[in-house]
DNA sequence: CAAAAAAGTTGCTAAAATAAAAACTTTTAA
DNA sequence: TTAAAAGTTTTTATTTTAGCAACTTTTTTG
């Protein structure tokens, strides 16, 4: 389902005429149609006024299925593994991995840091 | 703060290149500039792209209110958000942490295969 | 420090997308 | 059934964008 499906169809749902949603975002009711037919492109600033409209956020509008949100899909196959081993390990061992990048992380922070702030001087 | 600056504020605090960002939607660097600069608008797609980039929803993005993250606290965090810091590393600290996870998983191993086969003579 | 590379910005114009009115079709209600 | 309302489509003038290349700024390197 895509963008536009899903705004009509909450629109359909909440039973508002397309010219009231249009004349809320500022648009002539054919723009307006446009939009909901996917023949026209929806500014995120138009998003946002639409989920206004609708007292929505737009996470909902754009997460809409016709039922429940659904859930968030991680394509990153290589994180994941990464991360996969991480969690093998032992309580302890986690703890000290994520200490140790936690050093690294606060290390790099304070030095690029002192270059952008102290190294000009 | 509108939106354009949010998500330059975001991408700078994720320390990511515009070029980056720009290949993940789909549009050209001088596209993805003018994006941030306020001279192009914002479609709702590339917003939805861009906030799957930034591992963030589109509403984290819209209601970004400009304030500094805590310090660094790695398991706070998600698992790709972990797996992002851990990229933000240098390359040799990057190198130590997974050698060190190597390890510890290789002894995790071996304790396993003792509790196993040894422990229960 | 200066040179070089990388990152970001801007100007350009052909091409693409949009606006808005009005004609048109479909749906709703009488 | 037919009149009104809602929604869609066509059209053309206008606006906006794409993407290259030139340019400026920032960062890195020797």
């Amino acid at each position: 389902m895509n963008l536009a499906d899903k705004i009509k169809s909450i629109r359909e749902e909440k039973n508002f005429k397309q010219v009231e949603v249009a004349s809320h975002i500022g648009v002539d009711k054919s723009a307006y149609s446009k939009i909901e037919k996917g023949l026209r492109a929806i500014m995120a600033e138009e998003l946002q006024k639409i989920a206004q409209f609708f007292n929505l956020t737009t996470d909902q509008i754009i997460n809409y299925d016709g039922k429940v949100p659904k859930e968030v899909i991680i394509e990153d196959k290589t994180a994941v593994e990464q991360i996969r081993l991480i969690q093998q390990l032992g309580e302890e061992d986690r703890q000290t991995i994520f200490r140790l990048i936690d050093k690294m992380l606060t290390n790099k922070k304070f030095k690029d840091f002192f270059q952008k702030n102290i190294a000009a001087l």
